[in-house]
DNA sequence: CCAAAAGTGTTGTTTATACACCCATGT
DNA sequence: ACATGGGTGTATAAACAACACTTTTGG
């Protein structure tokens, strides 16, 4: 008990994640339920304590793996949140990342850190724990700005895609309608996807061709 | 010695500051020369750890200024650094900011945590300590960043500034020169300054006429 | 009168916006 | 045949880029 000694006080250092999906043409986001004090039984970010020889990307990867079962997802250094009082135990340094995921490549496993772990509209989210809900509207922020000038968006659809999959992220995201043939004109003159040469059949209607992005894991920025 | 323990172990946070200012047409950082072991004698960002009742900012701050002898200047969260085995000692996760600072209004007064406090051209660099470089190398990124789609380049000047001023901070951090015609129209059309009314008589030649920041203090989005 | 930086418009090109109909498919 | 989402072009407006000469001052 209280092995690790310091000759000058320490704060606790943890990671948090804000997890973005597109799910029933919402913009969801995943939290889980808090199992310990404080804050029990409240939604709260999957995250937890840094591990002394473990990266703080690593981090972040790991609590969300643990707590949800979610691997695999393209993240991005937030934001570190560090006022102090903002964990009632003791001085926390919270080390926030955001990501991406494709609402396909997400199997929810909740573990034994979290009772539960759950998909929330983004406008329809239950009271945080700690500041979370603070960390939660940086995320959106950031995530509609680096919309506008970044690839970001290729990261919520699966390798394979339709011009109308990609159209209604930007239109989730920003929450407001964009002229299809406007749209398609723009991202097509980027350069950024290429026809894969399939298409899907998706009903009674006119099938619509693949498309897939030409740096696949990347981010880039446009403009 | 000693006294401060855990029941988990926890890594040392510490803030370090890259603040850049234009003189003599160039970008220039601040950089201190390091008193004490690890790194002994080499240059080192300004900085040092955090203080347990002290919020993130407070603490790049105080060690500017305790280091520098500089106040009043604007920072802003860059990113956190922490890959372990950054510093020798121990685990140490660095949240940096950076800043912007008008060349006048800077006096630097070394103090007792650094030898020595100096100014460098951004291209002709000593060797950093720590992983110190990467530091500055995200800074630069970000300021560049920022200053296409932001009002950050005001911070450089004083209240009262020229036109030839301000597109002087543009090209020095573009390094690349601009058609004044092209960015006086800009600018003026963006409806971010206004006229003092005042000129500046500055040498043989015809007095340029003074301009302010509309909205002094915050940095906006702009485009 | 000379040197030096301040100031000022027009034209062509590129990029963004507004807008409506036909196409291929499954039932 | 019809309902459904997929696919396509043109015209106007706005933003950007290229470019050179006159003005005011101090010495």
């Amino acid at each position: 008990m209280n092995e690790f000694c310091y000759r000058y006080p320490h704060p606790a250092v943890t990671t948090d994640v804000v997890l973005f999906t597109i799910r029933e043409d919402k913009l969801q986001l995943l939290l889980i339920r808090r199992r310990n004090p404080p804050f029990q039984g409240q939604w709260a970010l999957p995250g937890g304590f840094l591990d002394l020889d473990e990266d703080l990307a690593a981090c972040a990867l790991r609590e969300l793996k643990e707590e949800t079962g979610i691997g695999n997802v393209y993240l991005e250094q937030l934001y570190t949140f560090g006022k102090p009082g903002r964990d009632p135990r003791e001085r926390v340094i919270s080390v926030t990342y955001y990501g991406l995921a494709p609402s396909e490549s997400i199997t929810l496993k909740p573990d034994t850190d979290a009772t539960e772990a759950a998909w929330f509209a983004f406008g329809e989210l239950p009271e945080l724990a700690f500041d979370h809900r603070q960390i939660v509207d940086k995320a959106h922020e950031r995530l509609a700005a680096k919309l506008e000038y970044s690839t970001i968006a290729f990261q919520f659809l699966p390798k394979q895609f339709t011009l109308s999959e990609l159209q209604d992220v930007y239109e989730t995201i920003r929450s407001e309608p964009m002229d299809k043939r406007n749209f398609r004109k723009w991202i097509l003159g980027r350069n950024l996807i290429e026809e894969t040469g399939g298409e899907r059949r998706n009903g009674s209607h006119r099938p619509a061709k693949l498309f897939r992005n030409k740096h696949p894991g990347r981010v880039e920025i446009i403009r």
